[in-house]
DNA sequence: GATGAATGAGCGTTCATTCAT
DNA sequence: TATGAATGAACGCTCATTCAT
């Protein structure tokens, strides 16, 4: 709306390059030229934008980890009960996913190389995320309809296959060996794959009666 | 013992301490003067003995698939029900990643890259072992115990949340924002974990009567 | 004294300290790091001016050979006879040579190593040249007073003698067993020097009567 | 005959390859590894029987100064005019290139690089063929059928046109620029080109009557 | 006499970063 | 605010040489 200032323009193209370059190839394998050129401003802009590479990392990681665990919050506490609010916290994760396709490979990387980067405002955001889960986990165990779990691996169950489904799409299809089920993919995760992800993770908690 | 081949113990001494390092930083990230130092042989002994550093890496990541994706398969004909061989297939995976604490960084690194340096062969021995999944849900389904399940969705979640609990140690030790529960970890997945996980994966797969 | 490109000035430094350095000790024998102090420059702006090893010393060939074989021509075409026009070819030569004291090590380089770096565009310049001298010889044999030669031996006569005068320098000072006569030399070949082999290149050519 | 010993067996292997070697890409261009592939020796056998690098090129540059100034004596003696004899001094010089294909090469090497490795004992036999040519030019002057030459730039045309014919080849049938008449080439000097050097040579000295 | 294995020194090149404008 | 030019510090790799056998 209001005509934002020249460099915040700068500074917004530096962002969205960067974190495509760093979802790419990772930190150690991003080059600043390569940041720079996709931007359209030159390699020194950055620096004087933005500063070097550690701290246009570290704002890529801020941003990506505040839609990460900012979003998913915003209709579960509207939905009443445990199961509805398990659904709606791992549709949400989809969703968040869906529409930062940069997000697993960031969060991959940063997995792999032991966190090494990752900013403590970024977890403060996944502490507050996983702190719902437990608050829906534990209400269902209360209510007698879930079973006791332990929500970090439930946590990672999610995650987990969103990710490895998201990040595995170019292994997939480039080799030859893997059998026609697996060959065959979907870009979203919101159609049918949240559904069953869904499915698998409700199932694995719920009490049988 | 026996004189050993002088030049396979420097190789062995190279393609540990390669895996080592590229399992902390990735490709990108790793240094052949770091992997010739912790191999406590020269640098250029490396060149001679295994080749450059894309050669090593992808004997590094041969080596772990060909453990990966081989020894999994040992137990599971011995059992019989379909219930039976996906405790094993669980478990036999978990207990492949304890013995190789090198693995789950690596594939995540691989992931989180789309698989540019991924060879064939490994390729080969991942989808062997995707398909004894497969066969072990079909039978499952056939004798009406499991409902009908995306084999691949199952794999992920099981090498995922695995693979994010044992990379997440570091990051759930060093920031201090995770609730409590979060923060206890164990080093090794065969015990509790894989017991946690097992259940979650057999909840979420059998028919409930 | 109008403020010229920063680049273009770096160039020029970066060029002049390459085929020195070049002329002195051939492709193989280089060092880029040799090149960058005698420019002044630092390494890496070898590379950010004008590229790798192999651009750099294309660049310097292609110079070369735009002085060698531009400049001959100048005076040719206003002498009238055969024997003026040959003279001048000689003599033209020698200016030339005399002018780039790095050419006929680069040449000798060049030749010695089979060709392997000469740029196409510069052997389209030695090609004008030879044809130059292959009209000339040929009118001349046209009015009869020059006998059928062979052009090219022609070339390498008057190439050759002076080249290899002017290489041997060094080494005819630096051994002590040559004759008295042979380690006298001079710098300029357009003195004595080139009087001389125009009297012989003529004598060789021109038709007795 | 007698068997030599194995030793001067391999020495002579390792001499040869390295004649190849070093008239291909000159002193700084060779690889020890090349050499010593050539040869089917071990890279360890040069060291141990020749020496290193250097002791080897001159070992080289030994040998082939040793047969380009030995043999041209031969003949010369016997012939008694000096016209005969500087006909015989021109074909001998070809004659050897000839039975040398690597001394051209090798001599150019060494002139381009200023003769930094040219061993004494080398220009030693070089400055005894070329008194052998002022011997002859001043027994031509003093007969009063030679005008008065400057002996070394007669050897410099005599040797240049020569090399410069020889090492030309592979230059002159890469580039489509020259001229139909000098692409032709034949691979021995002792034929035609001779034949014209000599020719060329005569006349450039000999008085006209 | 000969060699496979290993290495130190150095080379061409890259890259994150700074400087002058 | 932004950039073209320049650079120091590494990095991957090569190569002449040595060592143990």
């Amino acid at each position: 709306m209001a005509k934002k200032n020249k460099r915040y323009e700068t500074s917004s193209k530096i962002l969205k390059a960067a974190t495509q370059v760093f979802s790419e190839v990772g930190f150690a394998g991003a080059r600043v030229d390569e940041i720079a050129q996709r931007a359209g401003v030159n390699k020194a802009t950055i620096y004087y934008n933005t500063g070097d590479k550690k701290t246009l990392y570290a704002r890529v990681l801020q941003k990506i980890s505040g839609e990460m665990y900012a979003h998913p919050s915003e209709n579960i506490e509207k939905v009443l009960t445990p199961v509805g609010q398990l659904k709606a916290y791992v549709r949400n994760i989809a969703n968040v996913i869906d529409r930062n396709p940069a997000l697993p490979n960031i969060i991959l990387w940063e997995h792999a190389s032991g966190g090494k980067n990752f900013p403590e405002e970024a977890s403060i955001e996944i502490a507050k995320m996983i702190e719902m889960l437990i608050n829906i986990l534990k209400e269902g165990e209360k209510q007698d309809i879930f079973i006791k779990t332990s929500p970090i691996l439930i946590q990672f169950m999610i995650m987990g296959s969103f990710m490895l489904y998201k990040t595995s799409n170019p292994i997939r299809k480039m080799h030859t060996a893997f059998p026609r089920e697996v060959k065959k993919s979907e870009s979203n995760l919101s159609g049918t794959i949240a559904d069953e992800i869904e499915k698998y993770i409700l199932k694995a908690v719920k009490k049988e009666n």
